[in-house]
DNA sequence: GTCTATACTTCGATAGAC
DNA sequence: GTCTATCGAAGTATAGAC
């Protein structure tokens, strides 16, 4: 035991089995994420996935990580911009974006360590975002007591996410209403859709 | 090709299988449903999988179907109370029911047979409510323009959802305040929550 | 540090025995 | 109508060659 070896983070096959398997994650789901299959779409052999990663999991993780990091560092700049409810409620509608939150939950579902760790970023992207609702519901003069912040927060998350499952499925009863009456509220907090 | 013979409907281990497959699901996830931990947990051999059914495919939509039946129907009860709001929420928010979607969201994502049939029976599901909103809405006097019975809907079952989906992640942050806002509303409509 | 030969397990599916 | 013997493909993982 505790004698294998494994692969140095900066190699370059590494970072492509990572790509390989996000592609496959968004396109196929988590269920095609296979040793095998991660490595017909890298262009390596299958063994290098076990050689590079303990277990698949922990590709998983990488894979997890990889893109919650992008995408809180896209949220910083979002929440800095002069419309952040809006850019925050486009990006919380990127389909890319919606589809791989949904598989991960799926998958992390039964796995301890993966729960953890969404959980973990989950509750910081939240977290980040709060300032920026209380500022916003503050200067509308809405009071904590009509609508607090966090909840504002869960219901504009809540949307997106199921209207981008819904739509995965081919779903679409209600949702250009649910839309637009998202869009009037964020039009009376902070002003007309910006262009950009 | 076309010669392999598939087992009667009214087959006791065809019904103990598709059991078995749901508890599993449930249980363990979807990609834990294989033919051959679901005859483990039937007592059955895996082969008998498919004997009764074509295709794995073809066991899970048996299991969908199945419980999205009884919750139709479960659901016809419930817009027949006294209180089909509180009732609905009550129901969406059943810890199992919130599994089973989940699961069956991320399995459908990527097979156009199953995510068919599930947005025919989520198109009916939300088709059969609306009547019930649209009265509730109607008679404490909120418009059309102030919020659409398609989109209090989709509100509704979209915090419920999304709420389970975190809870089993093992996220909480703003969820009892959110709880707190829809009974807030859902009493405003119906009055206080029926203790049944 | 990088990759391959190889082992062993589990998968879905079918043809044929009862 | 019910079930079993068996197959070939695909899955994860490890030990050892370069």
């Amino acid at each position: 035991m505790a004698t294998r070896r494994i692969g140095a983070e900066s190699s370059a096959s590494r970072a492509k089995l990572v790509r390989a398997a996000e592609q496959l994650l968004i396109d196929e789901g988590y269920a095609a994420v296979t040793s095998r299959k991660v490595a017909a779409v890298a262009g390596l052999k299958p063994q290098l996935v076990h050689y590079y990663f303990r277990s698949m999991d922990d590709l998983y993780l990488e894979v997890f990580r990889r893109r919650a990091d992008q995408a809180l560092e896209h949220q910083t700049r979002v929440l800095a911009s002069e419309t952040p409810l809006w850019d925050l409620w486009r990006m919380s509608n990127d389909r890319t974006w919606v589809q791989f939150s949904i598989e991960f939950t799926a998958l992390a579902h039964h796995r301890k360590h993966i729960s953890a760790e969404i959980a973990r970023y989950g509750e910081l992207f939240r977290e980040r975002q709060m300032d920026v609702m209380t500022a916003a519901l503050e200067r509308a003069g809405i009071t904590d007591d009509e609508l607090p912040p966090t909840v504002a927060l869960v219901l504009m998350t809540s949307i997106s996410r199921v209207l981008g499952m819904e739509a995965g499925l081919g779903m679409s009863a209600g949702h250009d209403e649910t839309v637009a009456f998202v869009e009037r509220r964020l039009a009376e907090l902070e002003g007309p859709a910006p262009t950009a």
